[in-house]
DNA sequence: TTACACTCTGGAGCCAAGTCCAGAGTCAAG
DNA sequence: CTTGACTCTGGACTTGGCTCCAGAGTGTAA
């Protein structure tokens, strides 16, 4: 199924992407080098729009394509134990993110919290206890050293 | 309390970034700009400490400089305003980010496991599966369209 | 008063991740 | 066989976020 050969603009568009950004990832070798027609055009399959979403995808979340490379590259059949060496530090580092995302969500509900109740008290001539908070505000833990 | 003046050097080492960068942050407007002592030397408080490490704290998750500056600058009172406005969106963006993360976490999970039982099941030798997986997977919704 | 650590300014340089461009070739449709 | 949409290559350019540098001044301790 689906090995029907498709252009890069194809897949730039499919993938949400610029026809450069393709060539790019394929010159960094997050795409392997796609076969060539006769005239020269590259040769994709549905495969490489699926591969840039992934990236994309990842690089939403932070992960730089040196990275996603590094996940994504390894060659042959042996490499598992590496990939999945990889991957657990990614998740690590995923879950670490997402424990500072959390708080620093918190952070943020507060000083919200505490803008609009200010305005409601004051009306808008108050001073918006944003600012001043947001300097002090921490990530709790740390103390004051 | 503490409006003891330290110098540059030591708000960059409190706040763990080099000097270059807390000079760069002021001319971005990031941090106020400090008062000089006679000799020419900014005169900094802990605040600006703080306010770097909360600047530090907001990039890991993703903001560029620009936004934080967005929720940072604004200077008077009645801003309050905009820097609510301005907070409610940073929240949504965090919560959908927090989404994806979690889902880019499951999928990565996922993977990490099938790897694991495949060496397992047939020591080093097998084909590792996340490597065709990873062009498979998708965020779940989004048919193949 | 000299030595040494620290700071100043303005500007250049650097890396990542693209983006843009010129000049040339490909190819399907009319 | 020409037109128009598409693609090729190599290299230059851009943006964001620093980082480095030279040349000069500051300030404290021995």
């Amino acid at each position: 199924m689906s090995s029907s050969a498709i252009r890069i603009g194809e897949v730039a568009r499919r993938a949400g992407v610029s026809i450069d950004t393709v060539r790019y990832y394929e010159r960094r070798q997050l795409l392997p080098a796609a076969p060539r027609a006769e005239g020269g055009f590259r040769l994709f399959t549905v495969e490489a729009v699926e591969r840039v979403k992934f990236i994309k995808q990842a690089q939403a979340l932070g992960f730089s394509l040196e990275e996603i490379g590094g996940v994504l590259t390894t060659g042959g059949a042996t490499e598992c134990q590496r990939v999945r060496d990889l991957l657990s530090a990614k998740l690590s580092a995923l879950d670490e993110r997402l424990r500072m995302m959390r708080e620093f969500r918190r952070t943020l509900a507060q000083h919200l919290a505490a803008c609009k109740k200010e305005l409601q008290e004051r009306g808008s001539k108050a001073q918006c206890p944003v600012l001043t908070n947001l300097s002090r505000t921490r990530t709790r833990k740390e103390g004051t050293r």
